[in-house]
DNA sequence: AAATAAAATTAGACAAATCTAAAAATATGT
DNA sequence: ACATATTTTTAGATTTGTCTAATTTTATTT
């Protein structure tokens, strides 16, 4: 019943990601690395979060979220997104600079402000960065994606999505003139350190592997 | 050089509050009463913040703000009140609903989040209870405003604020069709309970004193 | 001016969230 | 299987913000 702190709220959203959307079983030491915290830290909240059963924990063998954690976790992943998709859409954040500032607005309460947010924005379906949006009702929509450094030669897709969120990936990006939806067109492969040869838009440009293997396409 | 947290940033806001724009110094009790807190909560707080030299704190003498204090408040109370303008221009909450939201708004920290939503909403000078938007420099707008309850009989006046502004009153308001902009004339004054008879748009209303001592207007 | 009331502070406790250092459990390598 | 390394947990301390109960200071009466 008692409500989900802030710090309460950061662990179930950590647990959610790493293990892989809420269905695996997470690590203390995984925790502890993504949000920055020591893992005696992880093993005290895993405690309380059990408690209030959000988490199914056994000393040793890793937690994972229970049905009320995951619904937890979804909504607040749900604010994050659309308070992103505000940040760029209304007030002309680039996509960049708005991780940080969702990582606040996401814990802000009202029931009433995500609804009319979601609306003020016509009820975006992704986030700036291809993410899916979960919903009110707590669905969390996937869709067809692969890496860009699986397509075989000759091979079209559309930008959706990003796997490395981080601002210097992000501004790669826009410093090549790469943005979601844009159309790529794989010529060619270097198979010796895997790099790309590809078409976007009328421009031939060469990707790495790094790059590539972190942008996520719809094959077409 | 440390970072206000959340709790004192409130009690930073009340301090400003309740000493008249932060001119005044204010009483323990005060404080305590106005952040729904222990007067043994706020001695300690009062401490903490003199050790930060946001306040002037002497010991059963009340407190006041320093200069950094002052420009501490006006910084959370921007922010508070382009939240609120933000929430009934673009959302559409009304106006009785915005309060307890901004509150939490309020604490989010971007400098780059304020002055966009500042340009978004078209810098505006008020927010949706009337009050002045201090600028992002830190000046505090004032303006000419009388309480409806000192208007002479046959007098005019354009209602630009409310002095209480709790949901009940704002939704007396809004049932009696009283807004702000609205041109109110005073046709007569009873004696007896204070009350008057006024005109608003082409109605005549009787308003009760306790009504007219929580309306601010601009006489004409 | 002394007695009483009110306001403010201190002392000591507590919960949340974190940390360091030590100990225990589990996993890995030969 | 045993030794070693890694992971996880425990024990104990710290910071922030709060509380209750007791005490001290200031204000108000008589
Ligand atoms: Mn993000
Ligand atoms: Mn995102
Ligand atoms: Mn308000
Ligand atoms: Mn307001």
């Amino acid at each position: 019943m008692s409500a989900i702190s802030h710090s309460e709220e950061n662990y179930l959203k950590a647990i959610f990601h790493l293990g892989g959307e809420g269905k695996q079983s997470v690590a203390t030491n995984a925790i502890a690395r993504s949000i920055k915290t020591k893992p005696s830290s992880v093993t005290d909240m895993m405690k309380r979060l059990a408690e209030k059963d959000l988490v199914n924990y056994r000393k040793y063998k890793g937690v994972s979220l229970t049905e009320e954690g995951k619904k937890a976790a979804l909504s607040i992943i749900r604010k994050h997104r659309l308070w992103e998709v505000f940040l760029v859409e209304k007030l002309n954040f680039s996509w960049d600079e708005v991780h940080e500032v969702a990582e606040q607005l996401e814990h802000i309460q009202s029931e009433k402000l995500v609804d009319l947010l979601d609306e003020h924005l016509g009820f975006p379906q992704y986030d700036p960065h291809g993410d899916p949006i979960p919903g009110k009702d707590g669905n969390y929509p996937s869709r067809e994606k692969q890496l860009l450094s699986q397509f075989p030669e000759d091979s079209r897709g559309i930008c959706i999505g990003v796997k490395d969120s981080s601002a210097s990936f992000l501004k790669y990006l826009d410093r090549n003139k790469i943005s979601l939806g844009d159309t790529i067109h794989v010529l060619e492969r270097e198979d010796f350190d895997n790099s790309l040869l590809v078409n976007i838009g009328n421009r031939k440009m060469q990707i790495s592997h790094q790059i590539a293997a972190n942008l996520y396409l719809k094959m077409l």
